[in-house]
RNA sequence: GCAGCAGUAGCUCAGUUGGUUAGAGCACUAGUUUGUGGAACUAGGGGUCGGUGGUUCGAAUCCACCCUGCUGUACCA
């Protein structure tokens, strides 16, 4: 009989203490970012209806790539693979009971299904908070400030990150100049825009024209546009500042918040077809590497922007919407590199077992230290001193407490500081006091 | 999906032009110390050499196919 994979399935890891506690650093920044700012927290279920998330279920066997998806009895269920669908769905359903504006935030797991890259998972935390039910543009400037306090707050600097901000009406009115209604080819051409920062113009160039072979030999078939239209797309996207009226005004606003730290991108597309208006994504300024020391394409932590219509898609009412969304996992994976992180908790001082019939007494030391707020732990059998030791060092405890047979006669526990190694006789009644003077 | 690279102990890796019984460091277990961790020393356990098939007297080593991982590229509502 062959035994049980000890295997992940792909895309999937198992995530330690040490980049939990510095995930758990940054979600209480992002609490307490969004209480001041007003946010409401939220929760929606992993699972929703394959079509309330927005993939069209095509007759087939399985819908399409891209979701975790089975069926239930009559209906196909997906796992979510983000939060915004899932809060227009709950906007629409609780349209009438919530708060106009609505702005929510939520922490939640999503899930993809393709292709893992690097620092790149099918399986992830998010953050997201949205602004529904106003056109302001206050709601989207402010929405790139609050990202970024708590970046800042989380330990990255300025020159570290940057917001960069365009807007879907760019590249639409360049759609008009250039005279194109074809659906596909404007898709065409925003996928290969969005590759300026890996590819450069001359790539983008070649995808916007015939097609681009890669290096790995495969080749991409291009938008087709005349040379004459490649060059005033060129024109107007190199162009150092906004012309429209949506950035003009985020700007100014930015100004009123006295928020610097963003900078106007027109090459910024984000590929979602929902997004309307504005445009976010969240960048870090240094290399990131893997565990073997090699620099990888680490791309954004994150991004958003104006979605005016998904609401709508609903049903009958109407609430523009703007959001913002961070990968945690990848924001704690970069920071890790950047920073050391002193979070480690504090570990248990371990009482050590020498006769399993004087439990009562290692109890009632237990018991004391706990009430007073010292973490502790009780070896949990009798077993060889060496041991016990051994165990107290591996998990980095400061201290463990020896109360056997010498000890019993005095009526007072021995205290060994495992970082100096000192030892002293101490009285039950100071051991808290000096317990508390080691950690 | 396409392409490049890789897969040898729990981990990191060595293994010569194909040649007996496949190694090292770290980790693990036991002991030196039956009441003392982190250091040292001694001993020990642990491998379908990713899998299957082929070439060969003989394969970790060569060939084919497959699987898995990494990186790039494509896609990402």
């Amino acid at each position: 009989m062959s035994k049980p994979s000890k295997d992940l399935p792909l895309g999937f890891v198992d995530r330690q203490e040490k980049e939990l506690l510095v995930r758990d650093f940054i979600i209480s920044n992002i609490k307490e970012v969004m209480i001041r700012y007003g946010f409401q927290y939220l929760e929606t279920p992993s699972f929703e209806y394959s079509d309330s998330i927005g993939k069209y279920l095509p007759d087939k066997e399985r819908p399409d790539e891209g979701v975790f998806s089975f069926k239930d009895e009559k209906k196909w269920l997906s796992l979510r693979y983000d939060l915004t669908a899932p809060l227009a769905r709950y906007v629409a359903k609780n349209f009438l009971e919530i708060p106009k504006p609505f702005k929510r935030y939520q922490l939640g797991t999503v899930w993809r299904n393709e292709k893992p890259g690097p620092g790149r998972f099918r399986e992830f935390l998010q953050f997201d908070a949205d602004y529904v039910g106003t056109k302001s543009l206050q709601a989207d400037a402010e929405l790139c400030v609050m990202i970024s306090e708590i970046l800042e707050k989380s330990g990255l600097s300025k020159s570290e990150y940057v917001v960069k901000i365009s807007s879907r009406k760019i590249t639409e009115e360049l759609f008009k100049k250039i005279n194109l209604n074809n659906n596909q080819q404007k898709l065409t051409i925003l996928r290969a825009l969005d590759k300026i920062d890996r590819l450069g113009w001359s790539g983008v160039k070649e995808l916007l024209g015939e097609g681009r072979k890669d290096k790995s030999g495969d080749f991409t078939k291009g938008a087709n546009l005349s040379t004459k239209n490649i060059e005033i797309i060129e024109n107007e996207l190199k162009k150092k500042s906004p012309e429209t009226d949506d950035l003009k005004d985020i700007f100014k606003l930015f100004k009123d918040y006295d928020f610097n730290n963003f900078e106007f991108d027109p090459s910024v597309i984000r590929g979602l077809e929902y997004y309307t208006g504005a445009i976010f994504e969240v960048n870090l300024k240094f290399d990131i590497k893997n565990s073997k020391g090699q620099i990888i394409q680490f791309g954004s932590i994150g991004g958003g922007g104006r979605y005016d219509n998904l609401v709508n898609n609903f049903g009958n009412y109407n609430a523009p919407a703007t959001g913002i969304s961070i990968g945690l996992d990848r924001l704690v994976y970069a920071l890790m590199q950047k920073k050391e992180f002193n979070l480690n908790q504090s570990k248990p001082v371990v009482i050590c077992v020498f006769d399993k019939n004087l439990m009562r007494e290692y109890i009632k030391i237990l018991s004391l230290l706990r009430k007073s707020a010292i973490n502790a732990e009780i070896y949990p059998e009798e077993n060889k001193l060496k041991k016990q030791m051994e165990y107290a060092d591996k998990i980095k405890s400061p201290a463990v407490i020896l109360y056997g047979e010498n000890e019993i006669k005095s009526g007072k526990p021995t205290l060994k500081n495992l970082n100096t190694g000192e030892e002293k006789s101490i009285e039950i009644e100071e051991l808290v006091n000096e317990i508390k003077k080691i950690i």
